[in-house]
RNA sequence: GGCCCCUUGGUCAAGCGGUUAAGACGCAGCCCUCUCAAGGCUGAAUCAUGGGUUCGAUUCCCGUAGGGGUCACCA
């Protein structure tokens, strides 16, 4: 019985890896392209630092002019949940980040380099675990979990390093002819890793992001193929990268210390190891401590919370971005027309520590991204959220024309408003728009002054005055109910009026809105008609 | 607990041996103004801590504290 011998009884249908190798072509490609990959099980699921980390992965791939690809990781069958790819694909969609090739479905891919689903892979996986046998690089191990938890039980009470490693590692030792009669006798087992690693050697690692970070060997003999036939994140993540091509493996920060482990899975299998970038996770403040946002606790770590809050989906982009690389606000400031794509992205100044989620922020991001929007696409972008969240919203847009005439208000010129930060604001911002008010507070002004001030106004409304006449007439109503004229005049003796020009204004405003805090009132009147202005005033 | 990583205002952060320690969000005030949102200006607010090294440490080294990650037939 040789290594070769026992291979082929544990797989003996396996292909030789050449003809993997083979196949998959050495990606062709100029010099400096990143390859790079979201790799996602297929919950269904998107976590913020999910997309955090395809955003910085495909920034950095288009970058350089390199691949983008999405591949399922679903080795763990429990996991799995109905149309989970699709749901994926689609959040990936939803930030305008489709991948360049991988799953675009639950069922469909394109690329040369798929299957882009583990599960479909388990032939490769068990190619490369068999060459890994016969070379006496991987064993099968007849360890149950029962007895594998025992040995852990009894390294604790020692207070020894937990783990299947060196003489804990039962079935490392066992002779070719043992494994064979076992497996000959139907026994149960699993497939090993044999790490030629030593817990007193150090091995030293430049990561992109986290710089030189130094780890004792990995000496544990890790599972790579499970009782159900199907490889270990840690296999599958050794063949799949080598076999796609992926020059840098961009993923979050709690793989760190599989580091080790991992680039002596390359070592052995003799493949090249990828570059690593390992991204600190996105935290929120809870009760003085930093912990990850959670699936569980926090709504805003599911990517689908954007989209239903109506926060764009751009916004959130360059939030992320913000964080990665925070030259990029003065570079969006400096250049406010381009695509967040022509930022010159670097992996390298990506901070090494957790930065704590700041909604504030992001809302901000919105209002301005919404501000430079064409009343156009504010109002596609309103309905498109509306038609899914507020029937209320959606009624009131109906009237396109109109709507169209509501949105543009303050817009669209250089100094545009800011006052929507997300489409749940819209309905709110432009209610009044479409409804009469019900109830007015006039403030410090009397019903009966209001009602003085509102007849007098009527008598000289024009619906064709330009701005500086409409408020001419403004200032004339205030004169006549005997208000200051001008803001200044009243300033210097308040006595001497009751109020001044803004205080008449107000009564027009909320009047005619029902606010008084409202944008600008003559273009507010303009997109009302004048019947409408009309029948307003005189509803008082 | 072992191993590893991190620590600049409330938050995100520039910085990389000599700086009045950028900028943004938030906060306060003022200006502009028919109100509001903006915008402009001003302001309050930061180098966790103790030792070194050095003419000089936010920056380099060591310790301490605090925070985070990881120790599966899960990814």
């Amino acid at each position: 019985m040789d290594y070769k011998e026992l291979a082929n009884l544990i797989f003996p249908n396996a292909k030789p890896i050449s003809y993997y190798e083979d196949k998959y072509k050495v990606r062709d490609l100029k010099e400096g392209a990143v390859v790079s990959r979201f790799a996602p099980s297929p919950t269904g699921f998107v976590h913020i630092g999910g997309l955090y980390q395809a955003l910085v992965a495909r920034l950095i791939t288009k970058k350089t002019g390199g691949v983008f690809f999405l591949r399922i990781e679903d080795t763990d069958q429990k996991r799995e949940i109905e149309n989970g790819v699709t749901d994926i694909v689609n959040s990936l969609k939803d930030f305008d980040m489709e991948p360049d090739e991988g799953m675009f479905s639950d069922t469909e891919e394109k690329g040369e380099y798929g299957p882009y689903k583990q599960s479909l892979r388990k032939d490769i996986y068990q190619a490369y675990a068999k060459y890994m046998i016969e070379m006496g690089k991987a064993y099968p191990c007849f360890c149950s979990p029962e007895e594998v938890e025992e040995i852990r039980k009894k390294q604790e009470a020692a207070k020894l390093r937990p783990g299947y490693y060196g003489v804990w590692a039962k079935c490392r030792n066992l002779t070719l002819e043992e494994m064979a009669e076992k497996i000959k006798n139907g026994e149960n087992y699993i497939v090993r890793f044999k790490s030629p690693g030593r817990e007193d050697r150090k091995i030293k690692h430049k990561d992109i992001i986290k710089g030189n970070v130094e780890f004792p060997e990995n000496d544990q003999d890790i599972v790579i193929i499970k009782a159900d036939g199907l490889p270990t994140y840690h296999f599958a993540h050794a063949v799949d990268d080598h076999l796609m091509g992926t020059t840098h493996v961009i993923r979050s920060d709690e793989w760190l210390s599989s580091v080790p482990l991992h680039l002596q899975l390359f070592q052995e299998l003799g493949f090249k190891a990828p570059k690593y970038a390992h991204i600190s996770p996105i935290m929120k403040n809870d009760n003085g401590n930093k912990r990850k946002l959670s699936k569980r606790k926090d709504p805003e770590a599911a990517v689908s919370y954007y989209k239903e809050e109506g926060i764009p989906a751009e916004a959130v982009k360059e939030y992320l971005i913000n964080i990665a690389n925070s030259s990029f606000e003065n570079w969006r400031r400096a250049n406010p027309e381009k695509s967040i794509e022509d930022f010159d992205f670097d992996l390298n100044k990506m901070s090494v520590s957790g930065a704590l989620f700041d909604m504030v922020k992001l809302l901000d991001i919105g209002k301005t991204v919404i501000s430079k929007m064409s009343a156009e696409e504010v109002y596609n972008e309103s309905i498109k959220w509306a038609k899914e969240h507020d029937d209320e919203l959606l009624k009131m847009l109906e009237d396109k024309e109109y709507s169209l005439k509501v949105l543009g208000i303050e817009r669209g010129n250089s100094k545009p408003r800011k006052d929507i930060s997300k489409w749940s604001d819209v309905k709110d911002n432009i209610i009044y728009m479409y409804k009469k008010p019900e109830e007015y507070d006039f403030d410090k002004i009397s019903r009966e002054d209001a009602k003085k001030v509102i007849n007098e106004y009527l008598k000289v409304y024009n619906e064709n005055d330009d701005k500086d006449t409409w408020f001419n007439k403004i200032k004339d109503t205030a004169e006549k109910c005997g208000y200051a004229r001008e803001v200044k005049e009243y300033k210097q003796n308040p006595e001497k009026w009751p109020g001044h020009v803004g205080d008449v204004s107000t009564v027009l405003r909320v009047a005619i809105t029902g606010r008084r805090n409202t944008p600008d009132l003559y273009e507010i009147i303009n997109v009302l008609g004048k019947d409408e202005v009309i029948s307003r005033l005189e509803a008082i």
